[in-house]
RNA sequence: GGAGAGAUGGCUGAGUGGUCGAUAGCGGCGGUCUUGAAAACCGUUGUCCCAAAAGGACCGGGGGUUCGAAUCCCUCUCUCUCCGCCA
């Protein structure tokens, strides 16, 4: 959620920056200013008849006590009554009106974002060279098949397809990872939470999933309304509730979280060719790095997160490149987003395996997270980011592609053999 | 699943219709005393709306009764206890 102030003070710049996003809210904006003049005003009449209220309130016991005629003064206060919830209608209305828009606005890109879309991303660092190979490799679906590690067939079979299922070496090469993930975060000092895999919409709201991209989850079942919880897309999502509603310490921050949760997304009609495989499925696995910090640190938590995710790609072993996304390929909810991507041989490009954000105040206003501010004693909004560190689903299949050999057996990254008895290699 | 009891400020816990935004204790902060600390004593200490003052709102959420609600009624959510069931 943008803040009011600056959209009071600054519509013209709150438009312009999220048109560099690829939005146009110019409709939404005006009626907004529109909205807050008459909530002010709302807010001021309803507050004046209140406060009358309150006045002729504390005098009835006392006009009792001297056995004055109280009727003239009860009809006046009835009347005072029916205005007061008159106006209170009136303001509920606007408010809710002026919610909605708020809560559907995106957040503000960074000023040194580029505007526009993808075609607008920066590749800014890189790391190692595409592999070569010295023979014909083949691409991951067909590895993992004839390998043994991945069922595409029983996972269909199951739940349709967008699933697949993890067997033997593959399970544990898949364990192995998060493992290893894991084990790096505690020892960067993040900790461990393991969060309900169900959510409750609040969480939707305050992450920005909601009211927007309702249609983009799965939602269970319920007869009660207020029971509805969907399968959530993202740790992100849960680890951003966990501090909802609550005023922190300065000093417990930054809080450093890592959870490692399978992601449900419906995809829906995302399918293209060169997405075989597990490269975009409805389930997959994800180790989510959380941060809550105050906003004169958060430039420096995402740098953290960016290069904690880096380094983990390299440890794999694998050739990458980090890209600065263009203001719109940013996701509604951040103010900038860095992708980490690796090279996978049979995409013949790259592909995302972390996506690293800030979303400096935007959810921490949604969900109400604050912290006091020890010197000045003020409650100001914290910052929160989050990235992933790592998604396995692309992970293994870049490992089994890009660790190939001739015959179809794959090298382990040296760095996963103690999860899995010291084997070096897969084959069949 | 059945029966019952609750939800009050950072915590504990009073308050059952009229200066109650709320008694008290603990904790926190400031001070006195002390070489320093502890103890003791004194003071202070919730959040939100509004540019601010004035004012208003907030005693789990929502609705109702009333001139007036933390207090009465309805409803939802959550917590606890007992029984049953399951792991």
């Amino acid at each position: 959620m943008l803040d009011i102030k600056l959209i009071r003070e600054n519509p013209d710049k709150v438009k312009a920056g999220l048109i560099a996003k690829e939005v146009d809210c110019s409709k939404e904006i005006d009626r907004i200013l529109e909205l807050d003049t008459l909530r002010r005003e709302a807010i001021y009449a309803t507050e004046n008849l209140k406060a009358e209220q309150n006045k002729v309130t504390k005098m009835i016991p006392e006009l009792k006590k001297s056995g004055q005629d109280t009727s003239a003064v009860f009809a006046e206060m009835n009347k005072l009554k029916d205005s007061i919830k008159e106006n209170d209608a009136k303001l509920s209305d606007i408010e809710s009106e002026y919610r909605t828009l708020l809560l559907s606005l995106p957040n503000m890109p960074d000023e040194d974002l580029k505007p526009g879309g993808k075609e607008n991303n920066e590749a800014i660092r890189f790391f190692g060279e595409p592999h070569k190979f010295g023979f014909e490799p083949k691409n991951h679906v067909d590895l993992c098949t004839n390998l043994g590690l991945i069922d595409y067939v029983r996972g269909a079979k199951l739940s349709g397809s967008g699933f697949w299922v993890y067997r033997g070496l593959g399970a544990r090469l898949e364990w192995a990872l998060l493992n290893f993930f894991i084990d790096t975060h505690i020892a960067d000092g993040y900790e461990l939470v393991l969060v309900p895999h169900m959510l409750g919409y609040e969480a939707g709201l305050t992450a920005g999933q909601f009211p927007k991209f309702e249609e983009d989850v799965y939602w269970l079942q319920s007869s009660e309304d207020s029971q509805r919880r969907f399968m959530l897309p993202t740790a992100e999502t849960a680890l951003v509730s966990l501090h909802r509603d609550e005023i922190m310490s300065e000093a417990e921050l930054p809080k450093k979280y890592i959870s490692y949760t399978p992601c449900f997304r419906r995809e829906a009609g995302s399918y293209r060719a060169d997405e075989r495989g597990m490269v975009r499925g409805h389930q997959f696995n994800k180790v989510e790095m959380v941060q809550y910090t105050r906003p004169e640190d958060s430039d420096a938590a995402f740098e953290e997160l960016v290069t904690k995710a880096e380094t983990l790609v390299k440890k794999l072993g694998f050739h990458f490149r980090t890209v600065k996304l263009a203001a719109g390929d940013c996701s509604a909810s951040m103010a900038r987003t860095y992708d980490i991507e690796i090279h996978i041989p049979s995409m013949n490009g790259y592909k995302e395996v972390s996506s690293v954000s800030n979303a400096r105040e935007y959810q921490a206003r949604r969900g109400n997270i604050r912290f006091k501010r020890a010197e000045s004693g003020k409650n100001e909004f914290v910052h929160t980011l989050n990235g992933s560190g790592l998604a396995t689903s692309r992970i293994l299949p870049a490992i089994v592609e890009q660790n190939q050999r001739a015959d179809g057996s794959v090298v382990v990254p040296e760095v996963l053999r103690k999860y899995l008895g010291g084997l070096e290699l897969i084959e069949k």
